[in-house]
DNA sequence: ACACACATGTAATTGGTTACATGATTTC
DNA sequence: GAAATCATGTAACCAATTACATGTGTGT
């Protein structure tokens, strides 16, 4: 009960930016939570709908000029009121299924090899995202922006660049664990062939 | 396609420790890789089918003495090579869904106090883990365990205390920064009432 | 003319949890 | 004899992705 987490996302979204379309708002998802959330169009009509029939957000066809199969929603005093409830209530942590660990936990079926190769992708995928969350954060430094939501992005953005620091040092000491398993010899510091 | 990642816990698991039944599989995942990957009964119990069905692991009804309601499980050689297979392919990062950076993001509508109490929670959940966690790693590091698999294993360990660590740094200050939001006056490291 | 982004939706399938249902064995 | 743990499984439901299907508007 109480699980159905895309309806929250969307209450969120239009409740800190209002008069937007599906589209617009899976876009906005992508570019503001995207780095430790996802939502697909398979769940973001539908749950439109429905949170249209609990009237928790409204629709309206755009002023005119704008495109006309444009739907945009706005949230309603009752979502704002729904998405305060569902703030309150603590959240739950499963355990993040996290499949770049699972294979690497298991890895020595397939030798150090297979694993320095996964390694690689995980350093060259998480390098990547933290340039763009740096490159969010400067921008949000010099904006200072005034929405009373700023300081929570931040947070989260703080977290989510913090994280992958840490993926990065800790990548270095893998691949360096990883290479020292590949060399048949024991490398303890000193020269090969013993 | 290739997705259906309980398999491969289960192969995985049963490379490691063979013999064992549907009950343990799933203690010994939650005792290995839970701090990052669960599996429930409802799933194990009809993938153990299904690999049986391909021929990936053998039912064995265990030696007398055992509960006879009990079935053992082993990997096959063409089970090995399944899991030899997956542990080469490219892992696939989608974004892990996090409720609890979800709320935190949204968390100004409903104000410091709220984010305070599941920052707090946070905490608390991340210091009880870390604390097995570390006990885990200096059982891990007194042992020197013989097992082919026992590096990887303390790198999922070391990520996994690596990242708590990093939550528990950011925590606290995440804790100053919303107590300072929490009270009406800028608290600029000078005296209130300006 | 073509490509790309905008725009909306449904259907099929898979993935996954939770609840239900049952019963044996061990420990106190 | 009661409670906890071991043990297996199914059914109902929910969550989520992916593929399918369709069409408009903008820019080159």
């Amino acid at each position: 009960m109480e699980r159905n987490q895309t309806d929250f996302v969307i209450l969120g979204i239009l409740a800190i930016h209002p008069d937007q379309s599906g589209y617009e708002i899976r876009k906005t998802v992508q570019q503001s939570v995207g780095f430790f959330w996802g939502e697909s169009f398979g769940q973001i009509y539908p749950a439109l709908k429905r949170l249209l029939a609990n009237g928790l957000i409204v629709a309206r066809k755009p002023a005119s000029g704008a495109k006309a199969t444009r739907q945009e929603y706005s949230i309603t005093p009752a979502g704002r009121l729904r998405l305060q409830e569902w703030l309150a209530v603590p959240f739950r942590d499963d355990p993040p299924r996290d499949e770049f660990l699972l294979k690497l936990f298991f890895a020595s079926d397939a030798g150090p090899g297979v694993a320095l190769k996964q390694v690689a992708k995980f350093m060259e995928n998480n390098r990547q995202l933290l340039a763009t969350l740096e490159e969010l954060q400067k921008l949000g430094a010099t904006r200072s922006s005034h929405y009373a939501g700023f300081p929570y992005w931040m947070l989260t953005l703080d977290y989510g660049v913090r994280h992958l620091r840490m993926t990065l040092e800790w990548s270095q000491n893998a691949v360096v664990v990883l290479k020292a398993l590949e060399s048949p010899e024991k490398q303890e510091g000193r020269r090969k062939h013993v």
